[in-house]
DNA sequence: ATTGGTTATGTTTTT
DNA sequence: CATAACCAAT
């Protein structure tokens, strides 16, 4: 940008400034309380918020952006602000629009770290050694990548895991580090000190796959504005307000890639809570919140201390608790509400998880007749693995929930495996998904038929997906192989054929069926077939949202949060960590026992610390919750697939007596006490007999076959649903037909669910019949 | 050489 | 209990 230019757009600001002074203050102004108003009012220079748990900090910043933008003293496409989640993103650009309307759509620089990092580096790619069409790797790909180099290396996986060496190259990464940075003693550890080496093949190797990790995206734009002053220069002018939430969750990468913006205009705000830090295992770094007015001097802080979310015994609850923790740098949560209704905090126990999700479902449905809707309760658990128990629950009784993370749907094996399909289709040379499908379903093609395909490919300097035409020219093959790689490679060129003949989630359908996916998962007799089959149909109907392969896989990489789509009224089911900045009426705290919660790892590993941010989660944990808090703990839990008893957690002991309830009968489950032994069960069983969810189980159980009520509850969706169902085709030869892209048509011949029809504009298509319908 | 069945092993949290 | 590495039979 031009000095004058910047000239210009200062006099403007200076003009609306005056003119906002002599204007009434705006409403979204008035709203505020003191403190929160000073934190948005400081619109210039560098500005600390220290807001503790439902002080407004959302609100803050959101109202601090639209001030911005209502003085004039940027554009929206001149603010930087970054979240830790894209859930966080996403609702945050929900509430700027609801405060200055349209304008937060121009804000494309609203979204968390990785994004952001991604589209710098698509813009200035060959800066960093990659191509702007770059992959970005998952962990899975990653542990691929990374057992092919220690094999490549003679090094023992068994005695070096593949996790580990990774865990300590993001280490690395999170640090800023390229391997010449990386401190000489840090990788000795490793193999023999072959630490720092592996990690510089690693890096290498993503190179030349044109791909990056996680890490990269935070590494390289670091690595791009240091080695390149005019690029750092030309977002730092770009940047001309920069705001972060979650501030206390920063790394040292993303410290440092912020600290290169800001230094220049230091309009940087940064909101935080050091009692929610809980990504110290991500190498995140409280200090970061204090050395900010020593990097920044003159900062402004504001404490913003009013707790507007929770009653006076649940702000208690936490605050006692987290009174426990060293480390702090101390803020006191208060609230002037009088609440003459407000419920202590209920601790109750179960004698194992099973139990425990029947009391919680039962006591969420009661609350549910009290008039409490369930989109406003949520199970928050410290594992992913306790969600099963709930889900079983849930699903027995017909209670609706929404799973919020989890085992993320696009890590799910049928997932990776279509979506490396896709990328076959649309990047040929993206090795890493070629080699996860070559042989899924099976084709014969083993370990040594695709040696010989990548010792070609290593030799020749080819994409796997050339080295195997080349071999296929030879007669190095024989037999299944042979055949089994020419069937696949022919598949290919014909889907490719079709990336722009067909819609793309039509092209995804015929991709799964014609490369024998959906036929093995058909075949599959194990109990969770069904299941991902029927992830495969919702993986397709999510394409619809997308205009392209392409542009639908670029989205996957990044976006790891399963849309809990709206709808119907449900009970949320998530992780403590998942939790962070929402809000419930009533939360549910399961799992409250020693070694789950506290984890015990967390403290083998990092004792004290651990422990603390342990605490701390806890504290995230009840904060949540607006009126209802009720922790619980098991008495037995299965643990490695054995029984093992349970001692409560330490922090129920930590909670005030005050303000917490024990419950001394097991309410619904309806075993007396602890003394209970399994056998009673069948007496709880039938005592939880009048609970809405246990009769409309039985309902369901008259008219519901049995094998769908196996199924998880996905919603069946028709357009897909209906291709994947076997029977009798819904066309005849002759009829009519319409299809969303190609307009009406007569049907020519019927094939299984495909169908070839001369449409009258397009010609003869071959299509599956999900997407016509009786014209 | 590939496959499918077996056994051993190990599990936090996420962009 | 669930996945991954491993081995024996084709």
């Amino acid at each position: 940008m031009s000095r004058t230019q910047r000239e210009s757009v200062n006099q403007v600001s200076i003009a609306a400034r005056a003119a906002a002074a002599s204007r009434p203050v705006p409403d979204y102004l008035t709203a505020l309380n003191p403190e929160q108003r000073r934190a948005v009012e400081a619109v210039d220079g560098p500005v600390l918020v220290l807001a503790g748990a439902g002080t407004g900090k959302t609100r803050v910043l959101t109202t601090r952006i639209a001030h911005i933008l209502a003085l004039g003293k940027a554009r929206p496409a001149e603010i930087l602000a970054v979240t830790f989640t894209n859930k966080a993103a996403r609702e945050m650009k929900e509430r700027i629009a609801a405060v200055v309307g349209g304008q937060a759509e121009g804000m494309p620089w609203l979204g968390t770290f990785h994004s952001i990092g991604t589209r710098i580096l698509r813009r200035h790619a060959e800066l960093v050694d990659l191509e702007p069409s770059f992959t970005i790797l998952d962990t899975d790909d990653q542990i691929r990548l990374a057992k092919q180099i220690l094999s490549a290396e003679n090094i023992d996986e068994k005695r070096w895991p593949a996790r580990q060496l990774l865990g300590a190259i993001d280490g690395w990464k999170n640090r800023g580090l390229t391997p010449e940075e990386v401190p000489k003693s840090d990788g000795e550890w490793f193999a023999h000190g072959k630490g720092v080496h592996l990690y510089k093949l690693y890096r290498d190797r993503l190179k030349a796959l044109n791909a990056a990790d996680f890490g990269d995206l935070l590494l390289e734009p670091i690595r791009l504005f240091r080695n390149n002053p005019d690029v750092l220069e030309s977002y730092q002018q770009r940047f001309r307000y920069m705001l972060v939430d979650e501030y206390q969750d920063t790394n040292v990468a993303q410290y440092l890639w912020l600290r290169l913006l800001a230094q220049k205009n230091r309009n940087l705000c940064v909101v935080g809570d050091d009692d929610q830090s809980i990504y110290g295992w991500r190498g995140a770094e409280v200090d970061n919140i204090l050395r900010f007015e020593t990097d920044f001097p003159g900062a402004t802080v504001v404490r913003l201390e009013r707790n507007y979310r929770s009653t006076s015994h649940i702000l208690a609850a936490a605050s006692h608790l987290i009174a426990h923790n060293e480390g702090r740098l101390g803020k006191t949560l208060f609230t002037d509400r009088v609440d003459p209704d407000a419920v202590p905090v209920t601790v109750a126990s179960a004698w194992d998880s099973e139990e425990e999700a029947r009391a919680i479902n039962a006591e969420a449905e009661s609350l549910q007749k009290k008039g409490v809707s369930l989109d406003e309760m949520a199970i928050l658990v410290r594992t992913t693995a306790q969600m099963r128990a709930f889900e079983d629950r849930f699903v027995t009784t017909g209670t609706s929930y929404r799973v919020v993370g989890g085992p993320r749907f696009y890590e799910r094996k049928e997932i990776r495996d279509a979506l490396a399909y896709f990328r076959c289709v649309t990047q040929p040379a993206y090795d890493l998904a070629f080699e996860r499908i070559v042989n899924v379903p099976a084709r014969g093609l083993g370990q040594v038929s695709l040696r010989v395909v990548s010792e070609v490919a290593r030799a020749n300097g080819v994409p796997l997906m050339q080295a195997a035409a080349d071999v296929l020219a030879t007669d190095e093959l024989k037999g299944k192989a042979r055949s089994g790689l020419l069937g696949l490679l022919g598949a290919f060129d014909r889907w490719r054929a079709q990336l722009d003949a067909l819609p793309h989630t039509e092209l995804a359908e015929i991709i799964l069926e014609e490369s024998g996916y959906t036929d093995m998962l058909k075949a599959d007799r194990s109990a969770d077939a069904p299941g991902r089959l029927e992830n495969l149909k919702e993986l397709i109907r999510s394409m619809e949202d997308f205009e392209s392969l392409p542009a639908f896989l670029e989205h996957v990489s990044l976006v790891t949060d399963a849309q809990g789509e709206a709808g119907e009224e449900a009970i949320t089911l998530m992780t403590l960590h998942a939790a962070k900045g929402l809000e419930f009426d009533v939360v549910f705290l399961p799992g409250w026992e020693e070694g789950l919660f506290p984890s015990m790892r967390a403290m083998d590993e990092n004792g004290q610390a651990g422990l603390e941010e342990e605490r701390r989660l806890a504290y995230v944990g009840l904060t949540r919750a607006r009126r209802q808090a009720f922790v619980w703990f098991a008495l037995n839990r299965r643990l490695h697939g054995s029984w093992q008893a349970s001692a409560p957690s330490r922090f129920i002991d930590e909670l005030p007596e005050a303000s917490v309830m024990v419950r001394e009968d097991v309410g619904y489950g309806g075993i007396g006490g602890y003394g209970g032994s399994r056998f009673d069960k069948v007496e709880t069983f039938s005592s939880s007999y009048h609970t809405p969810g246990w009769e409309r189980a039985q309902r369901r159980r008259e008219d519901v076959p049995r094998r769908e009520r196996i199924l998880p509850t996905l919603i069946e969706g028709e357009l897909v649903a209906r291709s994947i169902a076997n029977g009798p085709s819904a066309f005849d030869v002759g009829s009519r037909v319409f299809h969303q892209k190609f307009g009406n048509g007569n049907v020519a011949a019927i094939e299984g669910n495909k169908l070839t029809v001369d449409f009258d504009r397009a010609g003869r298509k071959r299509v599956i019949d999900s997407f016509l319908t009786k014209a």
